[in-house]
DNA sequence: TTGAACTGTTTCCCAAATAAACAATTGGTT
DNA sequence: AACCAATTGTTTATTTGGGAAACAGTTCAA
């Protein structure tokens, strides 16, 4: 083996610069996103649903029998991924997988009387925990910032 | 096997509505951050450096001789994830492992020319990607964003 | 000198997501 | 009627990102 490359003892300014990445806007939403992704599971607890199923049984809930295509598409998901997630919810006995009348190719999903109950518990839960948590954000502030945020996705998720 | 449940022909009025979810910070920044995310891929090519990867770059460039300890920190990974990463930097010859003479446990992570050069280029292409992707916003209105993700950061990474 | 703490590392595991293929079904075109 | 393209839900395999726990080597303070 070569020898290692040895250091003279220098000893850089390092915490009072300002990094690069801290202007670049890709870094920023991942570290953010990452504080709220923590933040919402011990907000439903480990055991509790994750913010994927959250999300599913959310628009399953406000559009019932909605099919696995068209819940696919809304959540940004492929379908092959969303199946496992209705697994869980079907598991759980929040919503059925209903047989449609007119197509027998697509199946309905319908939230039962538990599955709507859940949902609005999880989401009075979250709603806490995210207002806790961005509790230094006038709710001005909040409301700009899910607007910007928006304005990346209509620009994004229509390709 | 039980009958499945089957379906009256509805048709809610699906798509005029706004979904819960819009409303919820988690879930738009997280879709936002897909967005960026896809972005910055095929910015870099498929084949290029990966988000993490760039950012750990950023860092070795910006403080050179930065332990790996200093850097998981500051980049908010674990130790042991980043190992990888800095094995995939050291094999690309943008860093070397040097070995710091006060200390034989630590090793300073210093940035090669190659890897000065390379990332000088990544961050100009991530730059202009940026740009064209957010082109809908202004400048104010970027800078507002960078600074509300700012503030959900410092809150969410000082616990 | 002994024990606590730190550093880089390996190994194992888990969550999330995509891609590719598939059978069943539908609908349009000839 | 017969074919063909498209759609739906699904399975399987693969990739990626990341955490947890344990480990040896090293430092440092009591």
């Amino acid at each position: 083996m070569a020898g290692q490359p040895s250091i003279k003892g220098q000893e850089p300014a390092e915490d009072q610069v300002t990094a690069d990445l801290e202007q670049l806007m890709g870094y920023n939403l991942k570290r953010a996103y990452v504080i709220m992704q923590a933040d919402f599971r011990d907000a439903l607890g480990q055991d509790g649903l994750a913010q994927r199923v959250f999300s599913a049984l959310s628009l399953v809930v406000q559009f019932p029998q909605i099919s696995q295509s068209r819940l696919a598409r809304k959540l940004g998901v492929e379908r092959s991924g969303l199946v496992a997630i209705i697994d869980d919810l079907e598991q759980l006995g929040y919503l059925l997988r209903a047989t449609v009348p007119g197509d027998r190719r697509v199946q309905a999903l319908v939230p039962t009387d538990a599955g709507r109950k859940a949902y609005g518990a999880a989401m009075a839960t979250v709603r806490t925990h995210e207002d806790a948590l961005l509790s230094d954000l006038t709710a001005a502030e909040k409301q700009t910032l899910i607007g910007l945020l928006q304005k990346i996705r209509h620009r994004g998720e229509s390709e």
